[in-house]
DNA sequence: CACAAACGTCACGCTTTGTCACAAAAAACT
DNA sequence: AGTTTTTTGTGACAAAGCGTGACGTTTGTG
């Protein structure tokens, strides 16, 4: 049915932890002198499609993500495989305050990565009720990112889902601002077809189907396949949240309640 | 495409909060008493199908459910709706840090609710670290259990889904404890085939002819439609995880790595 | 008690999306 | 460079699941 990769090759030097996907992390945290000193940590470099950590590994570490991109993903026992999220530089994965990974970390590109310890990370937390506070906003947003992907994941088309998915990585890489919907905002997709697919239930086909036919339609360009503009923001926009310019038979909507 | 009921008719006596499904709440947080004093506040009443709060709504409050059940959902501008989460006695709803709630708040039957003030929360969480970690320990639960949901959303059939959902009910119900499997579990499922479809990405049909076949294989009994017998346990949990007894051919699958 | 309104179930086409199979393009290796 | 491997893109096909409509059942109301 689906791939059957990735089920624990067990590479030696592991490390790490785990999160959402496509957010803030600890950044903007005030931190005093001594509670960062305590959680500064020598970072560590891991090499693209290496893991960081496998789900079920003791989740006595959380991450920062320094550079490169990373991508959390749960597997079924017969390899199917949904990515619950995508991290970036700022971006904190293994929030979780669980006793194993509920999820598998692996870089995409080559990523550095500043390891802070869960139990120092605790003692700070004590000390410092506005780290815990900080903490849970943290976690806060990341659930609102994920209900807002159950609702992509459960109840948006392919379209719809490809949409919003361009949408979503470029407001992360234009670091938050509303993008300018007049000019062309060009996107970096450093993950593979595949992985975008897994990430909105799609089939690879699929993902390549509606891309070919966004860029047909012209809302979009692709130079180098994983180098996307995105011509026309508010097409796709409208497109994303199923206000469908120009799909089949907006037909019968409305009227049946007023 | 879809319903398009529930899209504001902005009850007076509003009021709540909000969050996602199936889970634990503030129940077992260690309060003094003087922080559980600041928070308490006269238990509040709402009837079934009546809202408890809207998406949008300024997010002042939280709440824990006392009795009944409530649910969540998101709606998308043409009507489409997915339900986030079931809760139950004991869960507490609107944990979000935002300023607004990110989806509508609904009680399902009758339901007795506690509001908790946030601004009240907060200062009790400034004083007491271990609530704020408490609170930590909670959003980081219900991000698990999103994390799950978007798998089942995402990569689970039909049959899974439902089998997944129904014995997520019945540990719920059952309190948490690991359930006999020897035993009959009887479920009661306070909300009607249109929750459970928006709740598990599947059309109000497909999850009764799921049900249909699930009981005309013996798996369970369904007594009246929202009382449901689960004579097998083991059956059912090796749908919800795919490795389906007896569907259609399991035939290749392994083999390609090793 | 009778009727109406939800709710639940079923059957039937039909569209959509996944599956399979291959070709083309990039990237990784030697 | 040249070869191999991975990734990406398309097309043909079939089946899963959806939309629709009809009907039975339960619940609620006058």
């Amino acid at each position: 049915m689906h791939r059957m990769d990735h089920l624990k090759p067990r590479n030696d030097d592991e490390t790490c932890h785990d999160h959402d996907g496509l957010h803030h992390g600890l950044r903007g945290i005030d931190l005093d002198g001594r509670s960062r000193l305590a959680l500064m940590a020598a970072a560590k470099h891991v090499e693209a499609k290496q893991p960081i950590f496998y789900q079920g590994d003791a989740a006595d570490t959380l991450y920062e993500v320094l550079s490169g991109a990373v991508k959390l993903y749960k597997l079924l026992p017969d390899g199917r495989r949904l990515v619950t999220g995508f991290f970036f530089a700022g971006d904190i994965i293994g929030l979780s305050l669980r006793q194993t990974y509920a999820y598998t970390a692996e870089a995409i590109t080559d990523a550095g990565l500043r390891p802070i310890s869960r139990s120092r990370l605790e003692r700070v937390m004590h000390d410092n009720p506005g780290m815990a506070k900080r903490l849970l906003e943290c976690a806060s947003d990341e659930l609102e990112q994920a209900h807002e992907q159950m609702v992509l994941l459960g109840r948006k088309t392919p379209v719809e889902k490809v949409c919003s998915f361009l949408l979503a990585i470029a407001r992360r890489q234009s670091g938050g601002h509303d993008i300018e919907d007049r000019e062309t905002a060009g996107v970096r997709l450093p993950m593979p077809r595949a992985d975008i697919a897994d990430y909105l239930g799609l089939t690879v086909e699929t993902v390549c189907r509606v891309l070919s036919r966004l860029k047909r339609e012209g809302l979009i360009t692709v130079s180098h396949a994983r180098d996307i503009g995105l011509v026309d923001m508010d097409g796709l926009a409208a497109y994303a949240d199923g206000d469908e310019p120009l799909t089949a038979a907006p037909v019968e909507r409305m009227a049946l309640a007023g």
